[in-house]
DNA sequence: GATGAATGAGATTTCATTCAT
DNA sequence: AATGAATGAAATCTCATTCAT
């Protein structure tokens, strides 16, 4: 094999895989449109296929079936956001400014990436086991931020971690995915506040009177 | 036609009444426990028609399709929760002892109907319309609520209601979803005790020291 | 449940049922038919339902797939092929008799069912598992006949009759298959002779030269 | 062109048609391999290439389509078969000599090449045309011997010879498979015998009683 | 000559829904 | 009202084959 063939075959090998993975991050592109829209079940693999401008049987070069790229998809999203939420939280100096660094930077990502939240969140995932997991893994990633606060003093003691890393993570998704279907429904600073007071001080005003 | 034409006529046409109810009945019941186990999507309308002891076209009588029954199922279970939730919070003499008595209410119901609460707001119900509706619906009884409590004095002046109640209906859907697969992950008192506190107080201390 | 009722929906019972098996018969008529002209592979389950003048789902409520209705095709002719060789044999006085008895019915059978012989001992039939059943059968019910035949004198000890029915059974499908592809080939006695006079005495002179 | 470059160019071309008769090769021994163990249906022409070590598209440059190796490998293996056996025939001294030496190579060769074997005369070969082809091309050759023989007067002369070269060679191809199979179904010795035997004279007794 | 990504026709299979009985 | 066989549209997936590099 002459030097000259050596290069050739290099270049032409890192040719074809750009192209490749060219196609694949178009299909991914497609299917995460298409999701976002219509949900798992109303999109078919044609439809991912025709949207990323290839032959139906492409899709099949890439992915397994549609569930995989689904599942590709959500993973991918949910750890995006699991590191932009750590990251928040990493920068904070103390809890009270954590939790807030942390529901701007959970708004700020579905704002960013509301078909992302569409799919992971909303409504007609269709992907029973991929919810749980996502919503699992998200609350298991509280549930073990609580403890450490639980341990420093800054959680209340008398709570379950496990229950209220579901009960922050049911009230997170559910404001977000509310919010970024018709974001006209409340201005921005009102979520971030709500989401911000909730967790420090419940709803009920300091001296409750009910 | 002579009287005892018309009786006979009328016995058996309400005899009919009452088999086409009962056929009714094993249809939706039927459907319950096969959307509580495998989801909208995994159930086809021959499966809800064996399950009833009833032949595939007979679904078709009582039906107008699959959603149809699913919507059924699903709005009656929502008329039944908030019901009971509604008559906790109305025997209530404050709101502290109501909120007490809606989150055992919640508690309550989700171990006396599971399976509805897996079908409504469990993952892979499937119904992308319908569980937005649901929640909305849900939501917006909530925000009625905090908007009067609010009015009293007994509600944060600082929250936006609506957000609040969405917050609040994705806590308790979420927390009551992930208890009910697994009732051992935490001892009901947990629960109840959980979503309270956040609701009354937050989950920080008093005097939070973050 | 009156007289009347009993006796419609027995009726009823009966008419959908004569209905369904006619529809099946249909299916199997026409896969018999597809089979012997173009093998299993150049058959598809449309072809199959188009023959037989259903939809292509109606194919589905009748045969799990291609292969099941291939089976049932190939085993039933095969049973009957069996059921006449035995009535054959079986009514044979001596085993001389029995040899030309045998090979009679044999070519009289592929005459009446040449697109059975085609199907299940042709070319193409494409159904690995399946020619090897059928063959291996037919060549142990052969063998059971030798060896009783061994015991009685009228089959050469020498030879081991497992091996033998494997050689004889080959021959017959040969034969056959080859005789039924273009019946002109040979005079219908020339078969019949050659089969017999082979089991009989080979293909060498009484006193061979060679 | 300078004589230097004629001789680099013809190194070249020939080193290129050494190297592509390899590439032609390893496809046929992956075929082979493939086909002998799947049947030709089941066998992709990216299962040839990949167990080729090389590219689907490869494939396309040595054969026109996956009939087309099919074909080279049974045409391929008939002719050394059929070679094989001319050998043993023309070496023979006698008729009687000359039936056992055709027996003994038939044996040995399918002891060698049992994966011919297989493809060639076994089940699911898949290829109806081919087979009949084969089968046909054998008994031609076969009955050729036949009348041979009968001139000689050293076979039968009330049989067809087309007739009994078709009942030979169904005879020689379903014993030869069936013991290629699974060997320890009969003593070599046993298949040698019996098919010497069956020609010689017949599965009868001398003096048959029945 | 070799590569391997892409193609797209076609086969299989499911299932919501209809309708004659 | 109930039945259940039949329908046929639609989705999934495979694979022989091509072609730009």
């Amino acid at each position: 094999m002459s030097v000259t063939d050596v290069d050739v075959s290099r270049h032409t090998a890192s040719a074809r895989e750009r192209s490749r993975e060219a196609t694949r991050q178009r299909l991914l592109t497609s299917a995460r449109g298409l999701f976002a829209g219509k949900g798992l079940h109303q999109v078919t693999s044609h439809d991912i296929a025709r949207g990323a401008g290839v032959a139906s049987g492409t899709f099949y070069l890439h992915f397994k079936d549609k569930e995989e790229v689904f599942r590709e998809i959500v993973y991918d999203a949910v750890e995006r956001l699991r590191e932009r939420l750590q990251a928040a939280l990493a920068a904070a100096p103390d809890t009270r400014s954590s939790v807030r660094a942390h529901a701007e930077a959970l708004v700020a990502f579905a704002e960013e990436h509301s078909d992302l939240v569409r799919i992971v969140f909303g409504r007609d995932h269709g992907a029973a086991r991929l919810e749980s997991d996502v919503l699992d893994y998200l609350a298991d990633v509280g549930a073990d931020l609580l403890r450490a606060r639980q341990a420093a003093g800054s959680f209340r003691s008398s709570l379950d971690p496990r229950v209220a890393a579901q009960a922050m993570t049911g009230m997170f998704t559910r404001v977000v995915v509310w919010w970024i279907e018709d974001p006209s429904r409340a201005p921005r600073e009102s979520i971030v506040e709500t989401l911000i007071q909730i967790q420090l001080s419940g709803t009920y005003p300091e001296e409750p009177k009910g």
